[in-house]
RNA sequence: GGAGAGAUGGCAGAGUGGUCGAUUGCGACGGUCUUGAAAACCGUUAAGGUGAAAGCCUUCAGGGGUUCGAAUCCCCUUCUCUCCUCCA
């Protein structure tokens, strides 16, 4: 959601930063709807505080006893009443319509956001590490010879999209949760949370998944979703809140399962586990000071990164252009893996700053300082990290000639062994 | 699932039809005093909308109703707490 004044002052801007992702939003429209609301607002008020001030008077009349004056001020208000019964359902229509239209707005992309339409314009900013040279399979094979995912039964239980972990596969999702939330929690200054997996629409349509990505979501019949990312029970955590300034910035970090109809998705990605319903995954969510927040973009995204950099595998990082961020960004920062079985890089992670697109749909203030008027946070947050396609990476980039997978360090105190050894 | 109690400003907690947007305490901020700090004392301190501004409007969980007028009365919903029942 953007500022109302942002769109009626400088609607070309608007524009122009809605056709840069791609979107044709809805500014004319807007402003109409806009004006009629407000002369709406305007006359109904007028009608209000008339009837409020004779009101006012009836009760000091009464006080005095003065009952026959009082009596015929009464009457007076009739005819107000009832304009003010016809005044109100068009002021609250227009409102309406104004609201549905102002969450069709797109987040608009920052300037250091580059052109484009298509993951083809993305910008690779960074690489970290190198290809491992070598013979390598796809994750799949790897992990049905060593029996840590079970394919065959993930369909049987629930259908395409599911899998088993089983045995130490089941041990390394499990490792892999525990490492990552050790890790931003004791060296980056992350808070831990571990919020509910089912949420209200309400807090679906403060992150933006709600209204306009319904069709992502699994909806249970008791009108809660199932969370497609922490980000989503995470950032409603300090839903109309107003925090004190000298608390930013708030760091969480959150494990949560994440479930995705991957609806639009059909067909792609079907191999292995690189696209899934259901799939595990750290994500962090910062709340910042607006004058920080691409500072601290910049932070969030080396904390997902170093996750990488302990694992020892390589990954690239791009830098989003406006048309393939999707609608709530401002700025983003996809962190690819390389998988070597798979001969491409994995999207790991996506480094986003919202401005203050999602604190406006919660209502997350903060007050700069004491005495003065609150203002939005700035809202980040980014995957650290979703986990099957680490695991692919790990799977594809440790294993070794006899077939066997070499844990890396970091992970070796979660494990419990050193190597997944294989079947023999 | 059954019975009862409750929801008020950053927090605690008054207020049961008429200058109540709301007494008070704590906290926070400003000031006096002090070399500085503490203590004490004095003062300030909700948010949103609209408007060029003065101002006006809205908000005491949410929605509806009664009334000229509702934090206050009535109805519905949600949530919290206590007891019972059941259950990982």
């Amino acid at each position: 959601m953007l500022d109302r004044k942002l769109i009626r002052e400088n609607p070309e801007l608007v524009r122009a930063g809605a056709k840069r992702k791609g979107i044709d939003a809805p500014v004319d429209e807007f402003l109409r709807i806009d004006q009629e609301w407000r002369a709406s607002v305007q006359q109904l008020e007028q009608k209000k505080a008339e009837s409020n001030s004779i009101s006012k008077s009836i009760g000091q009349l009464m006080g005095q006893g003065k009952t026959a004056e009082a009596e015929e001020a009464k009457a007076q208000t009739a005819q107000l009443k009832s304009d003010i019964k016809d005044l109100e359902p068009i002021e609250r229509e227009l409102e309406a319509k104004l609201h549905e239209l102002e969450l069709q707005f797109p987040n608009l992309p920052h300037e250091s956001t580059p052109d484009g339409l298509t993951a083809d314009e993305n910008v690779e900013v960074r690489a970290w590490g190198e290809k491992p040279n070598g013979e390598f399979l796809p994750h799949q094979q790897i992990a049905e010879d060593l029996k840590i995912i079970d394919f065959a039964a993930g369909a049987k239980v629930s259908g395409s999209g599911f899998v088993v972990y089983t045995g130490l596969g089941a041990k390394l999702v499990r490792a892999l949760v525990s490492f990552m939330l050790d890790f931003q929690t004791e060296r980056n200054g992350y808070y831990e949370v571990y919020p509910p997996a089912l949420v209200s629409s309400e807090s679906l349509t403060g992150t933006g998944n709600l209204p306009k990505f319904a069709e992502d979501l699994y909806k249970t019949s008791d009108d809660l979703w199932l969370v497609p990312t922490a980000e989503v029970p995470v950032t409603n955590l300090l839903r109309d809140e107003i925090l004190d300034g000298g608390q930013l910035p708030i760091k969480y970090a959150a494990y949560t399962p994440c479930f995705r109809r991957e609806a639009g998705a059909a067909g792609r990605d079907t191999r292995g586990i690189l696209r899934m319903h259901q799939f595990d995954k750290v994500e962090l969510v910062k709340y910042v000071h607006p004058n920080e927040s691409y500072n601290e973009l910049e932070l969030l995204t080396s904390d997902a990164e170093s996750i990488l950099q302990a694992l020892g595998l390589h990954y690239r990082v791009l830098l989003l252009c406006a048309g393939d961020m999707g609608d709530k960004g401002c700025k983003c920062y996809d962190l690819e893996v390389w998988a070597p079985g798979e001969e491409r890089y994995l999207e790991v992670s996506s480094c986003t700053n919202f401005e203050a697109f999602q604190s406006r749909r919660t209502n997350i203030r903060f007050r700069p300082e004491a005495g003065a008027a609150p203002e939005f946070v700035h809202i980040l947050n980014g995957s650290g990290l979703a986990i099957p396609r680490l695991m692919v990476a790990l799977m594809e980039t440790y294993r070794e000639a006899d077939g066997g997978i070499t844990i890396p360090e970091p992970l070796r105190r979660y494990m419990g062994v050193d190597r997944i050894e294989p079947i023999g």
